[in-house]
RNA sequence: GCCGACAUAGCUCAGUUGGCUAGAGCAGCUGAUUUGUAAUCAGCAGGCCCGGGGUUCAAAUCCUCGUGUCGGCACCA
């Protein structure tokens, strides 16, 4: 196979350029490594592009990179463009393809450049970001556009591609400036990798938390009740319980004190905090009898007042309180997601009071503490510290000694993290957690943020060695992040099939015939008392449809009981995946679900 | 918030260029059947076609304003 590029001191150059320049290098040729591809979607873009300005003339053309996953080319057109009209760009790309027009290079100055593109105020403002006196045109046929490349030597070798999505997207990514119309597709150098990305996004789709939880009936959103309000139901219910059930005993054993906070404040507190300055657009606000209040996007001034309940003194530090704290923010109507982002939901909240000495060693607990819940779910994880931003606020030591105490704490541990320079939050440095899910996506969920300044603001203190008045430090932190999100991406991530621990029901009981039902009734009282849920398909349908509707609903396990199992004690277990069955006694049986349920420690 | 698409029964979806009483499957209810590991049969019921306003002899269908959902963008203390 003939090359399609060389890499010249860890350059990609197209063949073109590197004629031009008189250099060699390795070759590139067309299959699907990284920077093989990369060469080949972006020249698929510019045949995009060229295939929408024979269809649309009057089309203007912004930029058209390659991202993660595949390429787009944002562009402007007096004609209105939907979904339908991919196939038709499709098609003309193909026609192109089949050219094989060689994709040719040249340059011209700058002056040229604005001049060639006079009419194309897109391009102009492309032009205005490039510093070079110079432009690199390519042109296949009569196409034209401006690019630094690299590029493929033809678009005869543009085959297996495919347009996905249409969609607007703001001119260089300013909500102040226009909106463009962005399409994004994706290139693969052979048919099969195309087919089988294909089969991914449709495998992802398949494990959607909005599809699923309509399936199993976990939560529901209602037009009538307002978007981004979640409504949990009975499925989902008993899902969160035993999330929330399992993590309350882990806080319990990581030394935090239950509290609660009420759900409105006065608006004054959150002037003091500073939230009704800097948040106030994201907060609902009531007033009664002429006092306004504000109804909490956070759980902190909740435990501040907590904290203030009572004189501290450094031998009672750290403090640690922790609620599943309802927070209301009012987000924007395009930023709603299924559970992924709501406007009311539930964080696994908790505030550390604790003197800056103590920092580290707190940061390493709740690391460790965020190290077993994710291992317990299967979920790989990396962490970022985000330092000190531009703006920030309070005393620059504490600063240093927080992002040394962050640092330090993952250092020791040998945790592996990146730096997110200048990424913190004004208030004080963070460190993220980013989960991996089953099929390699990435969602951020918990967090933990050193806070220096809700402290000084509301004036906290504890009593020193020598009696002197000494501010604590304020670590927030969230490990799942909120109960909605994390919820969303554990349906995701195991497609629905939740480990018994958390799983809404755990066994289902399917009676052969009505006489076994009584038996079966029996069996479900004794999974109470061990803590497991069931549910008994006991409905006047054959035991086909019975099985088959229990499989469907994704329960982890399903017995089904009859006159031999009730006259010897025993239970007949059906395996979900592999539809085997095997047959234990029901002491076996009850030790073995207790044994499911109880894997868990955090 | 912005660009675009969409909204019909509890769920998944049909419904022709505006034209008769808006259909199907699943779920539900009533019967018959009592089942040994992925759909037994028959019958019944179920809809302000998202909401308001308009165009028209006539609107689920066309226009308009809302609301909600979806795909992106922007946002994400």
């Amino acid at each position: 196979m003939s090359a399609i590029a060389i890499k010249y001191n860890d350059e990609i150059v197209d063949l073109v350029t590197a004629e031009q320049r008189g250099i060699e290098g390795e070759e590139i040729v067309l299959d699907n490594s990284p920077e093989s591809l990369d060469v080949l979607r972006h020249s698929t873009a510019h045949l995009m592009a060229q295939a929408i300005k024979s269809l649309y003339p009057d089309a203007e053309f912004y930029v058209g990179p390659t991202v993660k996953e595949g390429f787009y080319y944002d562009f402007k057109t007096a004609s209105e463009i939907g979904e339908g009209d991919l196939k038709k760009i499709e098609k003309q790309m193909l026609s192109f393809a089949k050219k094989k027009y060689k994709i040719e290079k040249y340059e011209i100055s700058m002056d040229e450049a604005k001049e060639k593109f006079k009419d194309d105020h897109l391009k102009l403002a492309v032009m205005e970001r490039i510093k070079d006196d110079t432009i690199s045109i390519y042109k296949q046929g009569e196409f034209e556009d401006l690019c630094r490349g690299p590029h493929l030597p033809s678009i005869g070798l543009i085959r297996y591609f495919k347009l996905t999505k249409i969609a607007g997207a703001y001119l260089g990514g300013d909500s102040k400036n226009e909106m463009l119309t962005r399409i994004y597709g994706i290139a693969f150098a052979d048919k099969e990798s195309l087919k089988n990305h294909m089969t991914m996004l449709a495998e992802a789709a398949k494990r959607d938390h909005r599809k699923i939880g309509n399936e199993m009936k976990l939560f529901t959103f209602r037009e009538e009740v307002g978007a981004g309000f979640p409504i949990w139901l009975p499925a989902g219910g008993r899902l969160r319980a035993r999330l929330e059930g399992l993590l309350f005993k882990a806080h319990r054993k990581h030394g935090y004190q239950p509290v609660r906070g009420p759900e409105m404040l006065r608006a004054d507190l959150w002037k003091t905090s500073g939230h009704y300055q800097n948040y106030g657009e994201n907060m609902y606000f009531t007033q009664i009898d002429d006092i306004e209040f504000g109804v909490k996007p956070m759980n902190c001034v909740g435990h501040i007042k907590v904290y203030e309940d009572e004189l501290h003194s450094y031998r009672d530090l750290p403090i640690k309180y922790f609620e599943y704290g309802v927070v209301h923010r009012h987000e924007m109507t395009g930023a709603l997601h299924g559970l992924f982002r709501v406007r009311e939901f539930t964080q696994d909240d908790a505030h550390i009071f604790c003197t800056v000495d103590q920092i580290e060693e707190q940061i390493i607990e709740v690391v460790d503490f965020v190290d077993k819940i994710m291992t317990t779910f299967d979920f790989k994880y990396n962490m970022t510290i985000s330092t000190k931003p531009e703006k920030a606020v309070g005393d620059a030591l504490v600063w240093e000694k927080s992002e040394a105490a962050l640092i330090s704490a993952m250092e020791k541990n040998n945790l592996p993290y990146t730096i997110d320079e200048g990424g913190g939050a004004f208030y004080g440095p963070k460190i993220d957690i980013k989960i991996l899910d089953a099929i390699g996506r990435e969602w951020q969920c918990g967090t933990i943020q050193l806070d220096n300044n809700l402290p000084e603001r509301f004036g906290l203190e504890y009593n020193g060695e020598n009696n002197e008045k000494i501010q604590p430090v304020m670590i927030h932190r969230a490990i799942l992040g909120s109960f909605e999100r994390f919820i969303g991406i554990l349906t995701e991530h195991y497609a629905g099939e939740f480990p018994m621990f958390i799983a809404p029901t755990q066994v289902a009981i399917v009676p052969v015939a009505e006489t076994h039902k009584e038996y079966a009734k029996l069996l479900s009282d004794k999974l109470i008392d061990i803590n497991a849920d069931s549910e008994i398909y006991a409905k006047n349908d054959s035991l086909n449809k019975r099985i088959r509707v229990a499989e469907k609903t994704r329960v982890p396990m399903i017995v089904v009981i009859g006159d031999e199992e009730i006259e010897n004690k025993t239970i007949s277990v059906r395996d979900r995946r592999t539809r085997e069955q095997y047959t234990i006694s029901e002491e076996e049986f009850l030790k073995l679900i207790q044994t499911k349920i109880n894997e868990v420690n955090f």
